[in-house]
DNA sequence: TCTGCTATTAAAACCAGGTCCTAATTAAGT
DNA sequence: ACTTAATTAGGACCTGGTTTTAATAGCAGA
C-alpha cells in the first residue's frame, strides 16, 4: 500500500494549482496520471476549492481592493482653521491605510491629510495643489494619530506657498513645501469653481 | 415603439455591471424587470461577458500582473511592471476622486496613483516613500484615465530614485521624482544602477 | 485463505450559469 | 392591415464541477 505517492501528489497537487490557479481538474489528471475522481478526493482532502470557486475569491480580493479606496474628500478632520494663515488636522492611521505585512502607513495617505489641509487653508473658491516638495521624515504606524500644521508662508495673487508639518505625538514625521494655486478672480484656468465642499 | 427603454436600460445594464461584476442575469431580471432573454440579448448587444468570464477577467488582471505583489495596495491597475526597471498604470478618474463642484481630481489621488507604482516597482520587501518632488502640469479632470509610467533611475542598497510621469492621452498632467527606501538585506540586489529611458 | 482496510476508479444524477438557436408573442409605426 | 423591432419562451447543449453509490485493486494481519 504505497503511502507516499498520495502525500506527494497531495503536494503535487497544491503547489500545482498554487502556481497557476487557472488550471481544470481534467488538466490535472493530465499532469499527475490519476483520475479526475482522484483529483476532486485530493481537492476535497486539501480544502481547495474548486476552479470557479478560485477564480471568484481572486476576482473578489482585487475588487474590493479599487472598491475601498478610502481617499475621499478633505483627509483627516480639520481642528483649527485661519483661512490664509494657518490650519490644523488630525488623522488616525488604520487598517486600510496601511502596507498589512509591516503596519506602517503608506506614504500617500500622510501626503493626502497634508495636501488636503494646505487646500483647505487656502481661502479661495478654487485652489489645487500645484507642486510639492515632501519628505517623509520617518514611518507611522498603524493606530498613530497624525497631527497636521500648515502655515501660508506667501500669497500671490495666482499661488499661494503652503508648509505642512505633520507630527505624531512631539515627532516630526512628515514634512511638505506646497504650492497652491488659486483662482483669484477667476483667471489663468479655464474652470472655475466654488470652493471646495467642507465638513 | 419606445425605443428609449431600451437605451435606458442599456445604461442601467453597464452600470450595474460595473458596479457589481459579480451579478448573475436572473438577479439582473429582478432589478431591470425584464425576462432574463432580454437580460443575454443585452449583454450579447453590448459585448458584456457573462458572470464567470468575467470573475475570470479579473482574476486573471489581477494575477498575472503583480502575482508576488498584494495587489490591494496599489492604486490603480497595473499594466507593465518590471521590477526594479520600470512599470505602467492606470487610473481612471471616478466620481470619488474629484471635488465635486469643479469636476477635478483631487492632488493626492494622482500623487497617490504614483506613489505606489514607484513603490511597487521597486522589488523589495519593504519599499517607503523618503521622500519626493511633484508637480502636478495640468489638472485631470472627470473620466480621464491617467498613465502612469515609472522608471527606476538609479537603485542604491538602501535607496531607490524613480522618476513618474503621468500622462492623460498624449498629454503630460503629472511628474514626480520620488526616493524610495527599501529593506536593503533580504535580497542582495546589486543588479541595477543607472537606467536609460524606455518606453 | 479469508477478512478488512485503503486507495483508486467509475458511473450516474444533479447544479449553476450560462450559449446558441428557433419560434412565438407583443407593441408600435405607417 | 402590414411591417418591423423588441421581447419572451423553450429546449438542446456546454463546462466544470458536486454528491452519492458502487465496483475494483492491492496488500496486511489473523
Amino acid at each position: 500500500m504505497e503511502r507516499l505517492p498520495k502525500r506527494q501528489r497531495h503536494q503535487q497537487l497544491s503547489r500545482l494549482i498554487e502556481e497557476n490557479p487557472f488550471i481544470t481538474d481534467r488538466e490535472l489528471t493530465r499532469q499527475l496520471k490519476v483520475s479526475i475522481q482522484t483529483i476532486r478526493l485530493d481537492r476535497l482532502e486539501l480544502g481547495i476549492p474548486e476552479l470557479r470557486e478560485r477564480l471568484k475569491l481572486m476576482a473578489e480580493r482585487s475588487y474590493d481592493s479599487v472598491r475601498s479606496l478610502p481617499l475621499h474628500e478633505v483627509i483627516g478632520d480639520i481642528v483649527d482653521l485661519q483661512l490664509d494663515k494657518s490650519g490644523i488636522s488630525m488623522f488616525e492611521i488604520r487598517g486600510e491605510h496601511i502596507f498589512s505585512r509591516t503596519g506602517i502607513a503608506r506614504g500617500h495617505h500622510v501626503f493626502a491629510q497634508a495636501n488636503s489641509l494646505a487646500v483647505a487653508v487656502i481661502n479661495d473658491e478654487i485652489a489645487l495643489t500645484a507642486s510639492a516638495d515632501i519628505r517623509f521624515v520617518r514611518q507611522v504606524k498603524l493606530g498613530e494619530k497624525c497631527i497636521a500644521k500648515a502655515y501660508v508662508r506667501s500669497a500671490g495673487r495666482s499661488k499661494a506657498k503652503v508648509e505642512v508639518f505633520t507630527y505624531v505625538g512631539e515627532e516630526m514625521v512628515f514634512q511638505g513645501h506646497f504650492i497652491i494655486y488659486r483662482s483669484a478672480g477667476e483667471h489663468g484656468i479655464e474652470e472655475v469653481d466654488e470652493r471646495a465642499d467642507r465638513d
